[in-house]
DNA sequence: TTCTTCCTCATACTTTAGGATGATTTTAAT
DNA sequence: ATTAAAATCATCCTAAAGTATGAGGAAGAA
């Protein structure tokens, strides 16, 4: 019984109450009640008065409150790309350079990309070891990789 | 004052009981004092109950508990990836072309898949041979390119 | 058991990529 | 005008990648 276990001073204050009541009313009954009107009225106002700070109490009081900060971790993604224009910079790769760089993680083979830039396959492939050496690769594939992780390419 | 300001009602009962007795005090104060013991006695023990009533919700009301969340934002770097198992399905790949996509996804030479795998140098270019047919790719930079726009690998 | 798929490896060959070097031209800065 | 960096292209050579084909073994399903 939760109601018991909640109230449980009130209720035995209540019933000490009464028992005091009863007790006296046992010990005194024989005497006239009007003898003792005063411990009933005094019995009744002390109750009545409890009741009244308890709901004084319950009305105006502010609640009192358990403030419980749960943290929840909300998971943000960064926006799909931001170009890393430090690390670009870092690098210096040439404007060409890039292109190439691009051309090949777009996987493109070096044919392709002088086909596209309009260039000699040659050209490209001097472009690309120039990426490979700034990117400090030996593969396109790597380069792609890193140039991934470094936000230089989307 | 906060204090008169959170007490405001409980003051002013107080106040007004004061006032009353008073009230009473100077309407009768000819009159024994005895006579009216008992109009003294009762207001003494109203205001006693009401202050244990009051003292007795206090103590007895559980406090609320106030559950606040507070968000905390979490920047992942790194695009959750949600594997696209339906198009890895569709691939038909095997474990061992799927091992082999994501080496070579990770930059590695044949060579050094071989390595990692302990598998010979044929066996990965059979392998990503398979791969390419499958992706319908010529490259391994293709390849890469195209497993990552089908979510089939980070 | 038989059949299929996967995995493994090999050989032979072609294509592409990459390294090293040098030359010419353009572009941009001093 | 001079200088430096970037861009273009070439040749020669090696390494790596990719293609085609075959073949044997292992694992799992019918």
């Amino acid at each position: 019984m939760k109601f018991i276990a909640r109230n449980r001073s009130i209720i035995l204050y209540g019933v000490s109450l009464a028992i005091l009541l009863l007790t006296m009313k046992w010990l005194e009954w024989r005497i006239v009640v009007i003898d003792h009107a005063f411990e009933l009225y005094a019995g009744v106002v002390a109750i009545l008065f409890t009741l009244l700070g308890i709901w004084l109490a319950n009305k105006l009081t502010r609640p009192k409150t358990n403030t419980v900060v749960i943290e929840k971790q909300v998971l943000v993604r960064t926006k799909d790309f931001v170009l890393n224009e430090v690390e670009l910079a870092r690098l210096s790769l040439s404007k060409r350079e890039l292109e190439v760089l691009q051309s090949m993680a777009d996987g493109l083979s070096n044919q392709q990309i002088a086909e596209r830039l309009f260039l000699s396959l040659n050209t490209i492939k001097t472009h690309s070891s120039k990426v490979f050496e700034k990117l400090e690769v030996q593969r396109r594939t790597q380069a792609v990789e890193k140039a991934r992780q470094l936000n230089i390419i989307p």
